[in-house]
RNA sequence: GGCGAGGUAGCUCAGUUGGUUAGAGCACAGGAUUCAUAACCCUGAGGUCGGGAGUUCAAAUCUCCUCCUCGCUACCA
């Protein structure tokens, strides 16, 4: 198809946080090289991002910092709009979803939907803190881990194990608001009924985009697909987002992820009143730079909601990053292990494009990959510096000594084989890089490019112009040969420049001044000729692109990682036991269980039994099927133990038992009691036993 | 356990519809050179393509089994 424009979006950042550089490697500088280069192709594009600052964590800071949530999201959406502006990434609009064009936009969207039948209203039962008179999400709910006995694990997530949590699995869930116990109260939300978009998405992807979405994010769609789709719910109970445009929703906004990719659209609003026409006509390209934590919201959330509100054209393809690890860790804000792209701005000013250049030449566009400082001194130092820089500088250099500072004539009559043979590989450059930048494949496109300045290198390496120039008589004899050379080193130089203006467009800037040419000269159509510079053009002296990056800064940005972690870790040891001390302080009574009378301690059959045999039980990783000898018979038990204990190392064990506890089935298996277990703060279990052997079937009292 | 993505030289990655001695960059070794940021250029060493079996005249590439890493998901009373 002949797409007469091209709309290009890069994922919504969280207003709760800086960005890093996994963020920027994982979608911002891919967008950001593809969108630069449409450019340059003088295409019609709109580059749209802006911060996403609805949601709940960014309420949960809020309340940590005892600030405002609107205080959070205005910090951050400061810090990341700069982060990217330092770096480059050429936004033509970075907005927020917290403006007052997004509410009306994503709130029509919903009235739309809602107007045409297409939610399904559903009621269920959820947390309620009475005192502050709020369902809670389930991030607002807090109680003991059941994995880590983390006292502050989160109804969604334990942050100190990890595990994935439902508030359903939470020991003594309490409100993170007012600390005080939950009911359950019902409460009405609509859910949108993706299953019924399930045809609609098969037909779309499966079949249409086979050949053409990256693996990863074809491959992902596919596996949602054929595992079924759920009704999801699009509204949740809370105070900070956008309010439900329906009478009657008091207290209601639009879930995070339904209001989040409407940013898209209402940010295109905000920049131009033709922002239909990007939206809405089928010759519009639009695509979705993300990281592949988000291939479910743009592969088939929003695809199926933009197909129900009808009019808006789908993404063509949705280039999904994988992740960008950092030393071998995986990054993780709450350790504080990241590289934080504000602060790299500080460490390294004027070097956006050393990292640029690393974080694209090491992109993980098909899976997961590693950034080391050593790797970034490295690209930069023998790549970079030594391969582009170095030849750049050459160019000039030879050119101010050799030929007076002034490029040379080309004395078309005189070029032979090896000339011919440099011009033909500044043509099939320029259709190498932007193939491999249509396609996506930004590091490749990258290579290709360090690749032309190596072969101007040996092309200067096999005309040694310097030798032709030992003494003047010589130098004389050879100016013609000498003048070839470095003409064609010159437009090379100009070329490059062009090809490198996507990626690194801090350096191409530096080189079109020192060529002294305006940057219409970048334009994307120029790449390939050879009649870019004048002859007889003076040029700018000499003067380098890049800075080599020495050991002590490698060294230096290693030890703020491990002192950043150290520091991070340090906070939350000190956090979570100052908040089980406080949450002691002020409800003494709340302590971990309240007080049973002994008549309520004697319901409980507590018995001595001993593993007889223990196997693990099929198609569950947690699960051992034990049989337990308890005196007068031998039970079957299901335990979630078998992360920490192979089936033959408690085989004879003896273990204290709940022997009376009902009886439930887990995995097809009727589990008869429950095993007790001590568990230590990082997680490590321990069994509850007698000292001494005692006679299977005792009662523990 | 299920699903998805990966597993190719020390490191980071290419390998089109199965077809001659499996490629590139970096790192390493040797050489050449001095215009250049001890940079560049040339040469070399380095891989039973995670493992096993099969289909085929021919498999990194197709089929089956198996192991490892990452992600999603199930199981934890």
């Amino acid at each position: 198809m002949d797409y007469k424009r091209h709309l290009v979006t890069a994922a919504l950042p969280y207003a709760n946080g800086p960005v890093h550089i996994g963020h920027l490697a994982g979608c911002y500088l891919p967008a950001d090289i593809y969108v630069r280069y449409q450019r340059a192709q003088k295409r019609d594009v709109k580059f749209i991002c802006g911060s996403d600052e609805h949601g709940v964590p960014i309420t949960i800071r809020a309340m940590r910092e005892g600030v405002t949530p609107q205080d959070v999201v205005d910090k951050y959406n400061t810090i990341i709009k700069d982060s990217f502006a330092g770096m480059g990434i050429s936004f033509d609009i970075y907005s927020r979803t917290s403006n007052k064009i997004h509410q009306e936009t994503s709130q029509a969207f919903f009235k739309k939907l809602y107007d045409d039948g297409a939610f399904e209203e559903r009621e269920s039962e959820q947390y309620y803190d009475a005192e502050k008179d709020v369902f809670l999400a389930d991030r607002y709910i807090i109680g003991t881990c059941p994995n880590c006995a983390n006292p502050n694990a989160y109804g969604d997530q334990c942050e100190k194990c990890g595990s994935t949590l439902s508030p359903e699995q939470l020991i003594e869930p309490r409100s993170a608001l007012s600390n005080s116990p939950l009911v359950k109260k019902a409460t009405t939300h609509w859910y949108f009924p993706l299953n019924k978009y399930e045809d609609f998405l098969k037909e779309w992807i499966v079949e249409g985009k086979k050949d053409e979405w990256k693996s990863n994010v074809y491959g992902q769609c596919k596996s949602w697909l054929d595992s079924g789709l759920q009704p999801r719910a699009m509204t949740r109970d809370s105070s900070w987002g956008v309010p439900v445009p329906l009478p009657g929703a008091k207290g209601k906004v639009l879930y995070v992820w339904f209001d989040a990719p409407i940013g898209y659209i209402s940010a295109t609003k905000e920049l131009t009143a033709q922002w239909s026409d990007y939206w809405c006509k089928e010759d519009t390209k639009l695509v979705h730079f993300i990281g592949k934590d988000n291939i479910v919201f743009h592969c088939i959330i929003f695809p199926a909601m933009l197909k129900a509100h009808g009019g808006f054209v789908l993404p063509e393809n949705v280039p999904a990053n994988e992740f960008l690890n950092i030393e071998g860790e995986k990054v993780s804000t709450s350790r504080n292990w990241a590289v934080w792209v504000d602060e790299y701005i500080k460490d390294f000013p004027d070097q956006q494009d050393a990292l640029r250049y690393v974080l694209c030449a090491n992109a993980p566009e098909s899976k997961d990959n590693d950034f080391t400082w050593k790797d970034f001194q490295d690209r930069v130092n023998n790549e970079l510096s030594a391969v582009l820089g170095n030849f750049e500088n050459r160019a000039f250099v030879l050119m101010h000594k050799l030929c007076k500072g002034r490029v040379p004539a080309l004395h078309a009559d005189e070029i032979n084989d090896m000339d011919k043979a440099l011009m033909a590989d500044i043509r099939d450059a320029k259709t190498k890089v932007e193939n491999a930048i249509e396609s996506y494949k930004f590091r490749e496109g990258l290579a290709e490019v360090i690749d032309l300045a190596r072969k101007g290198n040996k092309y200067l390496q096999d005309n040694a112009p310097w030798s032709l120039a030992k003494t003047p008589e010589l130098q004389e004899a050879n100016q013609k040969r000498i003048d070839i050379c470095m003409h064609l080193c010159l437009q090379l130089t100009a070329n490059l420049a062009i090809l490198l203006n996507p990626f690194l467009p801090f350096t191409a800037g530096k080189m079109c001044k020192k060529m002294k040419v305006v940057e219409r000269m970048l334009e994307w159509e120029n790449a390939g000729r050879i009649d870019l510079l004048k002859v007889n053009y003076p040029l700018l002296p000499p003067e380098l692109l890049f800075r080599k990056i020495e050991d002590e800064e490698v060294a230096t940005q290693v030890q703020k990682l491990q002192d950043n972690l150290k520091k991070a870790t340090q906070a939350i040891v000190e956090n979570s036991t100052a908040a089980a001390v406080k949450a002691e302080q002020e409800t003494p009574l709340a302590a971990p269980k309240a007080t049973i009378t002994f008549d309520d301690f004697a319901k409980i059959d507590l018995r001595v039994g001993t593993i007889l045999k223990a196997e693990k039980v099929e198609k569950a990783d947690k699960l051992l099927k034990l049989e337990v000898d308890m005196g007068t018979e031998v039970r079957t038990i299901v335990s979630g133990i078998a992360m920490h204990f192979s089936p033959e190392e408690i085989i004879g064990k003896q273990v204290s038992v709940v022997a009376n506890l009902a009886p439930r089935k887990m995995r097809g298996i009727e589990s008869n009691g429950m095993i007790l277990m001590a568990q230590n703060a990082d997680g490590k279990l321990i069994f509850v036993s007698p000292l001494a052997t005692a006679d299977n079937g005792s009662e523990v009292k």
